[in-house]
DNA sequence: CGATAGTTTGATATCCTTCAAAACCTGTGG
DNA sequence: CCACAGGTTTTGAAGGATATCAAACTATCG
């Protein structure tokens, strides 16, 4: 429940895009068509690298933001510590991800952004991008893509504490993050390495170690799914699936858009 | 828990902008400051009228879309309906919210939309809507920012029902209620009329009726809030903002932005 | 004035929390 | 290499918040 991330020593198996092409390219291609000028475009904007150590902060709530930040590599987490001193985790973030999506309404964050593991991130200066989306129509539709998105995410996850029990809201969890994980077309063999602890999964969830710990228990005594520390390996995917009523349509990680046109206008 | 709305004879309060000018134009003037081009296409898009009786559903989970629904005058509410039969509750939407906000990204609906009060919608036609984007930046500009306000507002909520007790949910609730309805420059004197139900609340925060209801008589007890059908009155604002951890801000009623540029660019 | 939806009440069950402590890792320094 | 320290997982017992079930009461509408 406190304001820190368990250290890990082990890297995410995500893999590093940047070192092929840009993740924010990569990310953006899902949504439209980029040509040369937009790419270049984007490549300048994400020069600037930082690297940040396993539990550092990227983004501090109240302070003011004068860049965005992009994840290169490793995994970040949105939250919120509330007046009582508990953590509220908002969101997990992956290489492609924009730390500060609020980053056009509000100069000032709303939540704490923390790296899971060693995170590289791009910083993106607030003007260079503005310019970049007046200019390139392309790359201000692919912001609106992208937020649309994780306004849909939110209300799954919103539907999933709202009305599930702890079983059926870690199962979701799994279920949600073995899709994302394998969307960057990991080896599903072998499983997940995040260095989630369960205190994370809890402050997730809103419930208490304790009780995360138990079902955990029920998961592996089930033969659903195998957690060590930074691991975790999904035994029974159809079977935790079925429990968590886990429909993957709302990651859009295909890169289903309503109309052609979205993809190819200009 | 039905897929039913509690039936509403008596309009909610909210003012009819569009009979003084287009809701859709107020709202994006919060963000960027139209030119008489931008009205006049919004006001050409937003011709096609629907009057919905309240109760009736405006746009159905799982159909296809072939136009975006903007709210012109009433409330209606977002909900999904779970495999066993749960109805959840996931946004309220009031005059200027757009329903279909996942228009750009999927052609079917992930959700249902359903009238609360006799409620007036402006039906946008997909094509239609996204010339408007391509040769109008700032219509896109504000589907942008509209949509960062919605992820805000998802985000809160989720950490409202994932961390708050159902005191704390409820009263979370009607403070964000009175922020919104007071934007519309309501009198505030007199409370708020939706036409709710205490099975509405329950829906929303996924709690039983039950619950609900002993909540309710305990802020009616403790002289914080009344309730009577179709209508309640905030009697203690301050110390339910204070129950409640109530910060305003997500809303973004006020238009703040981070940057001048994002207003009166190109 | 009866039918129907919404509110209220009571009793009981369950899920989850709280508190407290033990057991287990893993990295660190002597 | 061992011992220690801090974080993490595990266990147990007990309490509290919320759910469930069932029924009565109360508005409202036709």
């Amino acid at each position: 429940m406190l304001e820190q991330f368990s250290p890990a020593l082990c890297p995410t198996s995500l893999p590093h895009f940047g070192q092929l092409t840009n993740p924010l390219t990569q990310r953006f291609s899902r949504f439209v068509s980029l040509g040369v000028a937009e790419c270049t475009a984007i490549e300048a904007i994400t020069q600037r690298r930082k690297m940040f150590k396993a539990g550092s902060t990227l983004v501090r709530e109240g302070y003011d933001q004068d860049c965005v930040s992009l994840i290169i590599s490793g995994v970040a987490l949105r939250y919120r510590i509330l007046p009582n001193g508990r953590r509220q985790i908002i969101g997990f973030l992956v290489p492609g991800d924009l730390c500060d999506t609020q980053f056009v309404i509000l100069s000032k964050s709303d939540h704490n952004v923390g790296a899971l593991c060693d995170t590289e991130v791009a910083r993106i200066s607030l003007s260079a991008l503005m310019n970049a989306m007046v200019e390139y129509p392309k790359i201000e539709r692919s912001l609106l893509m992208m937020s649309l998105i994780d306004a849909a995410i939110m209300r799954e996850w919103f539907v999933n504490v709202a009305q599930r029990n702890a079983y059926q809201k870690l199962a979701h969890f799994f279920c949600e993050m073995s899709e994302r994980f394998n969307a960057y077309s990991l080896p599903p063999a072998g499983g997940i390495n995040i260095p989630l602890t369960q205190t994370d999964l809890a402050d997730t969830m809103g419930l208490t170690v304790v009780h995360v710990n138990r079902v955990m228990q029920g998961f592996r005594r089930e033969g659903l799914l195998n957690w060590s520390r930074h691991h975790f390996d999904v035994l029974d995917a159809a079977r935790l699936k079925h429990l968590a009523q886990f429909d993957p349509a709302y990651l859009h990680l295909d890169g289903t858009v309503a109309d052609p046109r979205m993809c190819a206008y200009g």
